[in-house]
Order: structure tokens, then sequence, then C-alpha cells
DNA sequence: TTTGTATTTCGCAAAATAACGAAATGTTTT
DNA sequence: AAAACATTTCGTTATTTTGCGAAATACAAA
């Protein structure tokens, strides 16, 4: 009945990875992860990270369910990286967000503070 | 006395971003902000999105505390619109997570799956 | 098979988020 | 001054998120 419209697909999407990025904890193993070059163990991470164990299990499972990290076994351990792929697409996402850029004149005028 | 490490300003600050753009409703509005190439009503907004007013303000007070968009008072109504200038920092932020960017022969010789 | 190591899941409590309607604020119009 | 309008704040409730320690799982080494 209400008029009300829902969202559209890429408007959810981008959200969803904004909330996998919108905890410290996530940015830190996202920024680790990426200037590794290459994977990391959970062991690892938690000696750097203010969390213990089993929160930055949890962390870690949430970026890997918004895409952003895989994690492989590799006995004993398991090492995560970052999915370069999808790391690509999310930052499309985000930098599409605005898809008709403004001139900085129409900027200028829009808003005198 | 924990040896645990505090998070940088730089990942606190993109964590706190991320945050503000985490709710569907909340990237629709910046979308539509830069869609307009201009400012948008509250008003306006409520029309189309699927939440109340009271939400839908609060929303927009996240957006403006973030930095990411701003009201400017134009009787009877409040406009908002992009803070371009944030925005192009949250933008820069984003893309240098990754501030030593690999090559594509290093990201697949990281992680086999 | 038992032990040890690495990680995740479970159960729980505290804190944060989201949404609503009602009331409040501020401004314009009558 | 009163009524109308746009928006925000308040008070409340429901839901989600976060974090911890204990227990569980998975695997390798002894």
């Amino acid at each position: 009945m209400s008029p009300k419209p829902e969202y559209s697909p890429d408007v959810s999407e981008l959200a969803q990875i904004a909330k996998a990025m919108s905890h410290p904890v996530r940015i830190y193993i996202l920024k680790k992860l990426s200037q590794m070059q290459s994977c990391c163990y959970s062991g690892d991470l938690v000696l750097e990270v203010p969390v213990g164990r089993s929160a930055l299990s949890q962390h870690l499972k949430e970026l890997k369910f918004a895409g952003l990290i895989q994690g492989e076994i590799e006995p004993p351990f398991i090492k995560y990286c970052i999915n370069r792929d999808n790391w690509n697409k999310a930052q499309k996402a985000f930098e599409n967000l605005f898809d008709a850029p403004v001139s900085d004149v129409n900027a200028a005028s829009c808003c005198s503070i």
C-alpha cells in the first residue's frame, strides 16, 4: 500500500560492502592483508589487533561473507588473503555511486555552505 | 599491559566513513543527492525511501556527522547536498587502503582458491 | 592413539543501531 | 498572534552487533 519504493540491488550491495568495512578491526585486516601482498594467518593477526581470537574469527567470517577476503586451508593454518576480483568490484561500485559526475561549476553553485 | 595496539587514525576514519555508508537508505540518499547534481529537501527524500520522517532525519544526521553531506537552511526547507571535498577525501582513503598495489602476478601466486 | 596446535562455534551479556509516533523547535503565512 | 508547515528531538521498543571465555572441531606430530 505504501508508495515507498524498495532499494535497488546496487544500493543494497554497496551498503553491504560498507557494512563489512564498518569496523576498525576489519579495515585493519584488509589493510594488513593488502600490505603483505600475500596472505596472513589468523594467529598472526590476533597479535596486532585489540580483540581476542574468537572475535577476530567473527570479523574474518564477515569479511569472507562479504567476499572481500578468502581463506585457504594450509595445514595447520588457515591463510587469509584479499579477494582481488571482488575488491576491484567493490572499489568500482564505490566510485560509481556518483554515476553522473558533476562539474566543479555545478558543485560550487549547489551549496553556499 | 596488553600488548594489543590501537588502530591508527586512518583506519578509524575509513571505518567511520564505511559505517556512515552501511545502510541502504544512506547509500540511496548519497546516490540521489549526487544524481540531482544539486540539493534535496528532506521532504522530497521521504517520499522515495522506505522509512518515516524521523528515521530519515536520523540518517541525514549521521551522514552529516560523517561529513559526507551538508545541510543548508533555506526557509522553510533545509537543503541537503553532497560535501564534495569530504567525498573526494573519502574516495581517496578508500582507494589508498591498498597503498602498495600488487601486480597481477603476485595476486595470482597468493591464493590458489 | 594421545597430545598439542590452530581456528571456529556456542552461549551469553553489554552496547549500539534502527524505527516509530508523539512532542518540540523554528519559520512562514494568514 | 494564531495556524500551518518542515524538520528534528525525545522516549521507547525490537533487533543487531560486538566481545568474551569455554567448548568444539580439525589436523599434525609424537
